[in-house]
DNA sequence: TCTTGAACCTCTAGTCACTAGAGGAATTAC
DNA sequence: GTAATTCCTCTAGTGACTAGAGGTTCAAGA
């Protein structure tokens, strides 16, 4: 049996973060010492291990759940998680594409001013969304 | 003079959106009609686009709060706005990085199953952080 | 001028996924 | 036996909004 420390070092999930976890029902209650201490059974290690794994891989808790709730599912069933998957996949195909046009655009900003000079022009401007920075300084207010 | 509804169509920034800013003292308090109506001017509109673009490009309200206060700054202030934009795209490189062994793991797990078998087996366990389900049908739990 | 409907007002509370802290009790190591 | 560590519950805070209730003001047409 192990305690909610052992069970966090060993996930990486924080302290609070377990109890939050088991209070929003992705954790079943465990088992509690004479004391009120939680004690975990391997199962538990197992799906908050698993739990972990699909926040790494930005799931919802919401979809989490559900992906829990097909253990032992069979058939017809299983066709949701493997919609989840597909789900995930195409909203992260569209994350990084819009993350990569905003690190072309920062890059440039950055590039934009490097520091030397004392205007409030380029940076700002940048940022500002304007693609350049031409004609006089003028400020941003 | 405009209305707080035509600034959120010219800058698709929701209108509750603009008063949460204008809470946050992002965006001044504006004059007010005699019914106590908002009413802005170009200035506002300007500084909304800025903030509205800065969110675009992922920054946290603190560090738009740090960039408008630099309005009008010079020599080594402009610095700072430097070091967030090269702080902002270091952070993007790594977002990116990240996404994209998500992305090849995902890609992985969608492909484990392809809804056909009846078993519990390739897109929970993927999902569980197994490279790759070998062996009896093994229930997660 | 009146009326009607759209747009506006404030305020509270909800979202998501945690995280931090207070104040106190249990466990573990020596 | 005692001291250090870990644990408990509970409340409240984070960031960046978003939604809704219940009421007021504005603008355009008859």
């Amino acid at each position: 049996m192990f305690s909610i420390g052992y069970l966090s070092r060993h996930t990486q999930v924080k302290i609070p973060t377990i109890r939050f976890y088991e209070d929003k029902g992705l954790l079943p209650r465990p088992d509690r010492t004479a004391g009120n201490q939680r004690r975990y059974d391997d199962t538990a290690l197992k799906r908050l291990i698993f739990i972990r794994h699909c926040r790494d891989l930005g799931l919802p808790l919401t979809d989490i759940e559900g992906l829990l709730s097909l253990e032992g599912a069979s058939g017809r069933d299983l066709n949701q998680a493997h919609e989840i998957a597909e789900r995930q996949l195409a909203d992260l195909r569209d994350r990084i594409s819009r993350l990569r046009s905003l690190e072309a655009e920062l890059s440039r900003i950055s590039k934009a001013c490097d520091g030397k000079h004392d205007h409030v022009c380029a940076v700002l401007h940048a940022f500002g969304g304007h693609s350049e920075c031409a004609g006089p300084h003028t400020h941003l207010k």
